[in-house]
DNA sequence: AGTGGCATGTAAGTGGTTACATGATTGG
DNA sequence: CCAATCATGTAACCACTTACATGCCACT
């Protein structure tokens, strides 16, 4: 029984509500999408997967409006696998950054126009944070009794949508900050080479 | 000519030094795999491929106690490319993390294993944090005049290495966040909610 | 003779993207 | 009738992982 991490996903989301694969293929854009994003090709197969080793069901439901649809349905024994999942260990995350592997590189680079494309980078991620902040935002006005248990969906969903929030600041100051740094001028400072925000260590 | 992610990390490391695959190979653990990892099974073909679209050049270097090697070296034209991609806005990268994964599905799981598991989980950030930290500290200590300027080498290991440490301290702060609430007592104040640590927007 | 590091490759399998393909139903 | 949306699938391709495979050279 290898579930593998959309497996997971999609299991996820059923935990909620039981639904179509049109629908999970929807939903997989905002919010979880901001963590593991697949399209409709990959989720159909990958339902019947599921299905085959018991961790969900399904059921073809008519509707009067539009095609047919099938309802797919978490089983127990899914749940009991999602839930045992939860607590095991992470294996380290192999990350594969485009930015940051340019920044490797940029000391061949043009100084503006590297500056300009960090800036606009940094602009994307300031857009995305404030898409994450809107959730975060919806669940605190019409969810915040949920919010003070941590075992309703809504807990789980306000603290993933809160690391879309913490990854877009963090991608955005450091995208800024190395913009500063390109635009200064040289010969830098040491207070400008320390002066990248970040939280705690 | 298209080049994959993979062909611009080789070349940016080609850019610094001339080096056969094998040594590709090891320097891409550190510092370079911290945002793009390879295998020497994806490294070689690559430089082929390269070859072929004359962006890199070899020549057969035999030593005396070992076995002769490959050495790639950067053409011009291949600089050239590494350049103009530098400059090129990024798209905006599709995450795929395991992490905020499992917290969306956190409302399931014991609360205690579930703790313990992002205690965990942040220990290893905070092993990777000391890593990409070692790597700043020697920079500021054996090559402070170079990162003075951001047309060197350095300069750009030097905020790659950050954005290392930047990326290793966002998600340490985020796990031992749900770590706490998982632990507090429920009902969760608004001010635990909100006490995620975080760098400015 | 065996082990281990150096050095270079190929092959099989997996997960993900893009494109192709089909059909139901509604509304203009 | 045509376009758009709902709904479900398959096929081709690509990047990456894991495993297989070979050979050189030094040291014990």
């Amino acid at each position: 029984m290898n579930v593998t991490a959309l497996g997971y996903v999609l299991l996820g989301l059923l935990a909620r509500e039981s639904r179509s694969g049109y629908d999970l293929a929807q939903n997989l854009r905002r919010p979880v999408g901001f963590f593991w994003a697949a399209n409709h090709s990959q989720i159909y197969p990958q339902l019947a997967r599921l299905e085959e080793e018991g961790l969900v069901e399904h059921e073809v439901v008519d509707q009067r409006d539009r095609p047919a649809k099938k309802v797919y349905t978490l089983t127990p024994r899914g749940r009991e696998t999602l839930r045992t999942w939860l607590v095991e260990p992470l294996t380290f995350p192999t990350y594969r950054d485009e930015l940051t592997l340019k920044a490797y590189s940029l000391w061949l680079a043009d100084r503006v126009e590297a500056a300009r494309m960090l800036r606009e980078h940094a602009e994307e991620h300031r857009a995305r944070e404030a898409v994450c902040q809107t959730y975060v935002d919806d669940l605190t006005d019409h969810a915040s009794e949920a919010l003070t248990r941590v075992d309703t969906p809504e807990f789980a969903a306000y603290v993933a949508a809160q690391r879309g929030v913490s990854i877009a600041r963090e991608a955005r100051s450091w995208c800024l900050w190395v913009a500063r740094l390109l635009e200064a001028q040289t010969p830098l400072t040491e207070a400008q080479l320390r002066s990248l925000p970040m939280p705690p260590s």
